[in-house]
RNA sequence: UCCCUGGUCGUCUAAUGGUAGGACAGCGGCCUUUGACGCCGUGAACAGUGGUUCGAAUCCAUUCCGGGGAGCCA
């Protein structure tokens, strides 16, 4: 009786997993696992960090264990509270809830009093380099670094000038705490790394009570350490810190949680740098953090992804060591399936062409029954009007059909969606020789789309009644960047490589009254066109839809094939 | 050049000394009141070279290729 795992609940494995199984089985920590994601409260999160946070909070709950939200923000000049409010909401709204929230200015006081053991013990010292003299002196690749002059302090001459550079005596950037480690490791982490540097900077929790603060590196095992942290995961870069993290908290002699790296998650087209995306939204290239065609979790949230497609897709790209790109398509798949199965069906014209169906009595309106969604019956039926004049898809119609064209041109009958079947009479142009309306004939026995005889059409098309229509704002994205590949372009000129359509508004789309008052974070799949959802910008008189994803369209694909 | 690290279908990933599997993408077909969804089928990979072994993607050596590293950023 052994019961068939979800496709979800199939947890790919992966070596960190696999570590922290290993440890579980050792009895290491107790057998306690306790993970944490910690940003820095810099920006908006992206779809990069919810491979991280999916990653933290999903091995804690699977091994019964704890997972903390921790902020960064050991550098004021950067950090803003506005993005701690955003990081957190978007956290949950991913699905996750930390167990406990720390920042790591909680420990300010901590971390100074292990900086003086750490002097005590004679292990750290006051440097008084410039950062141009310091990293003149840190040596090469291939050349070891050189000692600083000031190295050699005595443990009071450097417990003096720490009190000093705390209670604000010196200028920025005049000295620096340094950790007195190998000037000559081929690690360049190794090589006198600073602890502590003096920075006149308002912090966004600590205000003006400190005027140095802790690096990274310093701050980072530390935290971790004192939250009892066992698996501390981070990204690849970090590598080269490992030593680093490992050397404060054994000559602290604290708990040593074990660093794990694991690969950055890289998406094609997708720009996941933080520094080019603030860039983006401080030169108003977007509209803001949130601007659906952002990668931030608050732009994908806008666009209409759904934090289910997001896990699903976190849970699928795997967890290795590897520099890769995931091909942007895999969570447009997640997504397209998941939105298939919660999204609402409607009918909306993006590109009209106009109907009007000449045996069809001028002042008739008929209500069509349609399904809310074939996917899922509770979601019940609606009812949609029908009339004379109707608009349908422009790319519906050819008055010269190339091979394999299903849809309606001249002579040939097709499906209305939940309505008639219809046969193209006639092609009515202006003088300028463009099409403005095509005149059909209806089948009155084939009311709600059945085939009276047993007939066969090729092809159903969707539509909205004029007279019935509401006009919609249709927001249509695409990639924002022109290049294939997302962050490697230089940034001086990255901006150049943005795609001029990543946003078009077709000016007439009309959609089926149904839609018009849904509030904002609705999803529907306008049936043949796309899964849209409505936009905060939305009103009653002025509906606005953001496309979240395209259908798959086999059609495009074989017109494009035929082209010459 | 030095240190760290990694190379498996187009892409991502599995295998833990014993049949190279999955997902996405592709292709072909079926189904269809969405050219959607779904279903079926199919092509496609162990970077190279030596070695150890009855047996190597896996262990060893070496070559090649990629990523990261000299912030008082994280």
């Amino acid at each position: 009786m052994s019961s068939e795992g979800s496709p979800e609940a199939a947890r790919p494995s992966n070596f960190i997993r696999d570590i922290i199984i290993a440890d579980i089985a050792a009895g290491k920590n107790d057998g306690r696992v306790h993970t944490r994601f910690p940003p820095e409260p810099n920006g908006y999160l992206h779809i990069g960090h919810a491979k991280s946070i999916c990653l933290n909070f999903g091995l804690a709950s699977e091994f019964n264990g704890k997972c903390n939200l921790r902020f960064d923000d050991t550098n004021p000049s950067k950090e803003e509270t506005e993005f701690v409010n955003s990081i957190m909401e978007d956290v949950r709204w991913l699905g996750f809830e930390w167990d406990a929230l720390f920042y790591a200015s909680d420990y300010f006081d901590q971390l100074y009093a292990w900086a003086v053991q750490l002097i005590k013990s004679g292990n750290a010292y006051v440097c008084d380099l410039t950062s141009d003299q310091v990293r003149a002196t840190r040596g090469t690749t291939t050349e070891p670094g050189t000692a600083s002059p000031y190295r050699d302090r005595t443990i009071e001459e450097n417990l003096d000038l720490f009190g000093r550079m705390r209670a604000g005596e010196f200028p920025d950037g005049t000295r620096t705490l340094r950790t007195k480690i190998d000037m000559t490791s081929p690690n360049f982490n190794m090589r006198d790394p600073v602890m502590y540097r003096i920075l006149h900077a308002h912090h966004h929790r600590t205000g003006d009570k400190w005027c140095i603060y802790p690096m990274y590196d310093y701050t980072h095992g530390e935290s971790d350490s004192i939250e009892g942290i066992t698996h501390s995961i981070c990204t690849l870069e970090f590598e080269d810190h490992r030593p680093l993290y490992d050397w404060y908290v054994e000559n602290l002699g604290i708990h040593h949680p074990q660093q794990i790296e694991f690969d950055r998650l890289n998406v094609s087209n997708t720009l996941l740098s933080k520094r080019k995306l603030l860039l983006l939204v401080q030169k108003g290239l977007v509209s803001g953090w949130d601007d659906p065609r952002m990668p931030t979790l608050s732009g994908l949230r806008r666009r209409g992804y759904t934090p289910e497609a997001l896990r699903t897709f976190c849970a699928n790209v795997g967890v290795s060591k590897t520099n890769g790109v995931i091909e942007l398509g895999l969570l447009e798949h997640f997504l397209r399936e998941d939105l298939n199965k919660r999204a609402l069906r409607a009918m909306a014209i993006l590109d009209p062409l106009k109907i009007v169906i000449t045996n069809y009595p001028a002042d008739l309106t008929e209500p069509m029954e349609a399904v809310n969604n074939p996917a899922d019956e509770s979601a019940g039926t609606r009812t949609v009007p029908f009339s004379q004049v109707i608009y349908i898809e422009n790319d519906d119609f050819r008055e010269v059909p190339p091979k394999k064209y299903y849809r309606l041109s001249p002579g040939t009958e097709v499906r209305l969606r939940y309505a008639y079947f219809i046969t193209c009479q006639a092609v009515i142009k202006n003088e300028a020789g463009e099409i403005v309306e095509i005149h059909c004939t209806y089948d009155p026995a084939s009311r709600g789309g059945n085939s009276p005889d047993g007939r066969k059409v090729k092809s159903t098309i969707h539509w909205v009644s004029a007279a019935h229509g509401v006009q919609i704002e249709a927001r249509l994205y695409d990639q924002l960047l022109l290049e294939t590949t997302g962050d490697e372009t230089a940034d001086s000129d990255f901006t150049s490589q943005l795609n001029p359509q990543s946003l078009v508004i077709p000016p007439n789309a009309i959609a089926e009254p149904s839609v018009a008052t849904a509030a904002p974070g609705t999803k529907y799949q306008f049936e043949r066109v796309g899964y849209f959802t409505v936009d905060p910008d939305s009103t009653p008189e002025k509906p606005v839809f953001n496309r979240t994803v395209q259908l798959r369209d086999t059609w495009a694909k074989i017109d494009k094939a035929q082209q010459p």
